[in-house]
DNA sequence: AAGGCATTTTCCACATGACGGAAAAAGGAG
DNA sequence: CTCCTTTTTCCGTCATGTGGAAAATGCCTT
């Protein structure tokens, strides 16, 4: 029913990117639990047809093929984005939008925008810093709390409005806050007068993205916060479910 | 040596991807000659683990673990390009990027600034459009014209300047010109005063990133173009040798 | 330099697991 | 409802992948 080999150079391709994209053979087979000679000769395979490469130190990493499919991915991604965020809108009359984090920025994939004369500008494409955005502090709070400072020290936390969260420890708090009520605000920190609520979008054990919806502050401010996240986290769990793979919980 | 298996499996991922990240199985089988039974073999196997998902007409597409694995990869990409970029600085005395074609957008994955004082300012990780880029206009030259009419419709041509190329007439004319010398220029048609020559990365048969040098116009216009582009072109496809499958020419 | 250790790469006999043709099932069109 | 196309399942065969163990490589120590 399945492709043994197949599988195990899934495993090997992911045991490298938990690995930051670069690991020893003697590693990959630690996460792995496969025999080296087995390992070997995946890579092998996966070496010959660009997806992997071999550092001159020996080392595999993560290959420039799987660039490409990626970025077809990605766009397939958005598509699929497309009804779920148009719930949203429907649900709250805002601009709804799908994030990713990628590297060390947080990349719009997709927006659905409000039927409203006053809303978001088109920003599909963009690319902004995590810290400032409701977005980006739901896909860091679903990091772990290391990999979060990590980002955060490497990127710094430049101030873009008055109400820019710019202290690691504010940062932490707020982060917990967010995994413990399950969504997070942007209440005028990456521009004035624009809020956004967003949550997470889980593929069974992993926050792969987030969406959110934003709008001028005097509008997101009227609504029930708590309500609007609820019926926000419905929709985004039925497009988790959707996009990871069948039959997991 | 080489797992069949692994080897089909990337051929039915690549077919997917050149089908536009969504195909019928039996058009799978019409790109890559495979048996039916076998696909469909791969293609749960692939399901399975989240790298392709079945759409409600049955029809196939890649699917979300792919987007994961692909910026982990791009990292990657970054670190390599970083010692040819190194090399383009050395050589123009100006900054140097790396950049690939991601969705309708050119996205800067590295850069190495220049060591002058009057320099570009870092934009690893910004968003374009392709059209008043030399990165973009090396990128659209390595598409099929057809492909590059589609994308440039799709986003537009908007100004950024009064240099800025607007017309599709002359966008074609441009990429003409670009294939036919193997080389790029903005000569301030992002941003006035700042010039830019872009040579293509090919990686074995296809061009999968532009790597470029920018500075004040003044600078960029007093060296020899084709001198420095030859140079560049050197440097590129010695990349492009590294990124690629081993052994290919 | 030379030796020793850790890691990677190659090899090979074995039998498992993938193969693919062909039949069955599921959709769609008329 | 029937026919036709496309997808999915099945199963006997043997090519292909498997993994232990030996050989080779590279690195670090003495």
């Amino acid at each position: 029913m399945s492709v043994q080999s197949v599988e195990r150079a899934l495993d090997v391709l992911e045991a490298l990117a938990e690995h930051g994209g670069e690991a020893a053979l003697s590693e990959i087979a630690a996460r792995t639990g496969l025999p080296y000679g087995t390992i070997h000769r995946l890579l092998q395979t996966l070496l010959a047809r660009g997806y992997v490469r071999q550092e001159s130190d020996r080392r595999y990493a993560l290959g420039a093929g799987l660039v490409r499919l990626g970025g077809v991915a990605e766009g397939m991604v958005g598509t699929w984005a497309r009804p779920y965020l148009a719930k949203m809108v429907e649900l709250s009359g805002e601009t709804a939008n799908l994030a990713v984090l990628e590297g060390d920025f947080i990349v719009y994939v997709a927006q659905v925008p409000s039927p409203r004369r006053l809303r978001m500008f088109a920003e599909v494409g963009r690319r902004v810093l995590p810290h400032s955005t409701a977005v980006g502090k739901v896909l860091l709070a679903g990091r772990a709390a290391g990999e979060a400072v990590t980002l955060l020290e490497r990127t710094g936390m430049p101030r873009r409005t008055p109400n820019t969260i710019t202290e690691t420890r504010a940062m932490l708090a707020e982060l917990a806050l967010v995994r413990d009520r399950g969504y997070a605000l942007d209440l005028g920190e990456e521009e004035l007068g624009v809020h956004c609520l967003a949550v997470p979008v889980h593929d069974g054990d992993r926050v792969v993205a987030a969406m959110s919806v934003s709008g001028p502050a005097e509008r997101i401010d009227a609504v029930d916060r708590d309500e609007l996240a609820e019926g926000m986290r419905k929709i985004a769990h039925a497009f988790g479910t959707e996009l990871g793979p069948p039959g997991r919980r």
